[in-house]
RNA sequence: GGCGGUGUAGCUCAGUUGGCAGAGCAAGCGGCUCAUAAUCGCUGUGUCGCCGGUUCGAGUCCGGCCACCGCUACCA
């Protein structure tokens, strides 16, 4: 039986259109889960949308509209920009309509009450609607809010607690011995010095009052409502159908290799935190790797939509494909820091990488195998030394890829991909199949050295179309097709046991000459 | 204030245990004509943030400083 593993991105609020930040995170964990799966590594992929917040409410009133036709129109924005991403999920769950995600998110509370770690409290704070959270005096800058620069009410009612505080130690040291690795390291270390400084226990249910009628229902407690981080975090195993003992529980994530959260660096402490410590109290597994990515700025500033320079996802892929976007964001973008979007670096790495590298590649070998071999790939005549630097540079790419993408590094991963891309043109250019072809007439050696050409660069290219799938997989695919390569059936040895990948033998196989992969984009 | 990180070619970045500074892109020159005006080869440039120290030798180790960033604390 295969091993199996559990993925998600996190599920954003939907009181807004998604913005590039999103299709990175989107971007991001489709890539990882393709390699997982291609790897053999059977990958659960979970988004979805959190529907159970304030903001959500606030947005509708300022429209007009109920909260539920906000986000019943809003949640539509995320799913067709996933499609439009190409990302292949295996399901999208609503925080607000998911039966079993409010059984589950419910089910979780009484977990964690019989535990005996939720009580109630009497409580008073400075309450800012906008972060929907409490801050303490000395957070606020002027009194205002850090991030909203609004003043916050001072709210006083008697909510329910989770003593977070029980679980100071646990989580410390299942972050330190690598339980639950947190990658990159510089975001573990600071939240184990965010543990370390001591955790308090943490406000997890509002007022049904002050939640304005919206939220999952406390269990025993109609007057209360779930806190939306707390109904939200429980999504990932709801997900999988967890409160119905549902056999997907069991085996993506209980049995599961990898249990993987691909998160923002703004809600770190909710993943690596709040969330192992709940699900500790309900007696459950806790994530194995939480992956922080950066934020997207735009001319070095934080995209926002005060600054009106908010990038739309969703445009950008109409205009360059999806393809294009995709290869963009990971293939330019530090997988954890910060990146700056231009589009005159997007159309670069395009036109380079896309449209003069690979697609060039693939259109002039397809091109040369129909004119010289009638499309048909040729046995290989004699191998020399060019032969054998293609396929070590085969070999080294493969490797590297995959280690490269087992440390989310998806961006060291595309460039170790395109050593071969450039190799494999310089080989082109090394064996001069033209001249080769010209001399074939008057002696065999030059046609059996085409053949040998001819036939390791067709190999090649599928090894290369295996190998893109998790960053292109529209390219990839059209290239098998191409190639007369089975849907499914890619080479399980580059990505599965890369050191053992080579050139697979595709004597006889028939190459069409495909359409124009990536077409220069004219500036 | 504390902890941590970053600073390397015009741009984006790589540089294991200290041993002659690297890649891609951009730029210049040359080659080729299979290919998407593509491709291949060659070429240059660096006070490795600054100052000092250890060492035969420092981008790399140590101390100090500057700039930017992250987490966190405190005072108002």
């Amino acid at each position: 039986m295969p091993s199996t593993s559990f993925l998600s991105t996190t599920i954003p609020y939907v009181n807004a259109y998604p913005h590039l930040g999103h299709a990175l995170e989107y971007v991001q964990s489709d890539a990882y889960v393709r390699h997982m799966r291609r790897s053999g590594v059977d990958t659960f992929f979970v988004s979805g949308s959190d529907e159970n917040s304030l903001k959500n409410v606030l947005a509708a009133e300022r429209l007009g509209i109920t909260t539920r036709e906000l986000v019943d129109t809003n949640v539509q924005r995320f799913t067709h920009l996933l499609e439009l991403l190409d990302v292949d999920l295996s399901y999208f769950i609503r925080t607000s309509v998911d039966p079993d995600h409010i059984d589950g998110a419910t089910e979780f509370w009484r977990r964690m009450e019989s535990a005996g770690d939720i009580y109630a409290k009497e409580y008073e704070g400075l309450y800012c609607v906008g972060c929907e959270q409490f801050y303490a005096e000395s957070e606020l800058v002027d009194g205002l809010c850090p991030e909203h620069h609004t003043r916050p009410e001072l709210v006083r009612e008697q909510n329910y607690f989770f003593r977070l505080s029980r679980y100071q130690d646990r989580i410390l040291a299942a972050i330190e011995n690598g339980e639950l690795s947190i990658v990159p390291a510089s975001r573990a270390n600071e939240v184990i010095s965010f543990v370390r400084s001591g955790l308090a226990d943490i406000s997890i249910s509002r007022s049904r009052r002050r939640a304005r009628d919206w939220g999952i229902t406390v269990p025993g407690d109609p007057e209360q409502v779930m806190y939306v981080w707390i109904d939200a975090l429980t999504n990932y195993t709801n997900a999988l159908g967890w409160s119905r003992d549902d056999e997907r529980f069991r085996r993506y994530w209980t049995e599961a290799t990898r249990r993987v959260h691909v998160v923002g660096k703004g809600v770190i402490r909710f993943h690596a935190v709040y969330w192992p410590a709940m699900l500790m109290s309900a007696g459950l597994p806790i994530p194995t790797d939480i992956v922080v990515h950066g934020y997207i700025t735009l001319s070095g500033q934080k995209i926002s939509k005060s600054l009106g320079n908010v990038i739309d996802p969703t445009e950008l892929v109409q205009q360059f494909g999806t393809d294009a976007v995709r290869y963009f964001l990971l293939a330019d973008f530090s997988p954890f820091g910060d990146g700056d979007f231009s589009e005159e670096r997007l159309i670069s790495r395009y036109n380079g990488d896309l449209a003069n590298g690979l697609g060039n590649l693939v259109s002039r070998v397809a091109s040369m195998m129909n004119r010289y071999r009638g499309g048909v790939v040729p046995a290989a005549g004699p191998v020399g030394d060019p032969e054998r630097e293609l396929v070590d540079q085969l070999r080294s790419s493969s490797r590297a890829m995959a280690e490269a993408m087992e440390r989310y590094d998806h961006r060291e991963a595309a460039a170790r991909v395109w050593d071969l891309v450039r190799r494999t043109n310089a080989y082109v250019d090394e064996r001069a199949p033209w001249h080769l072809a010209k001399a074939a007439g008057e002696n065999e050696e030059s046609a059996a050295l085409l053949d040998t050409t001819l036939h390791h660069l067709a190999g090649t290219i599928q090894q290369l179309a295996t190998m893109i799938a998790p960053f292109l997989p529209g390219a990839s695919e059209r290239i098998a097709q191409a190639w007369g390569i089975d849907r499914g059936a890619a080479d399980p040895t580059v990505a599965g046991d890369p050191a053992a990948a080579g050139l697979p033998d595709l004597t006889g196989r028939r190459i069409e000459k495909p359409p124009t992969l990536f077409p220069r984009i004219e500036v």
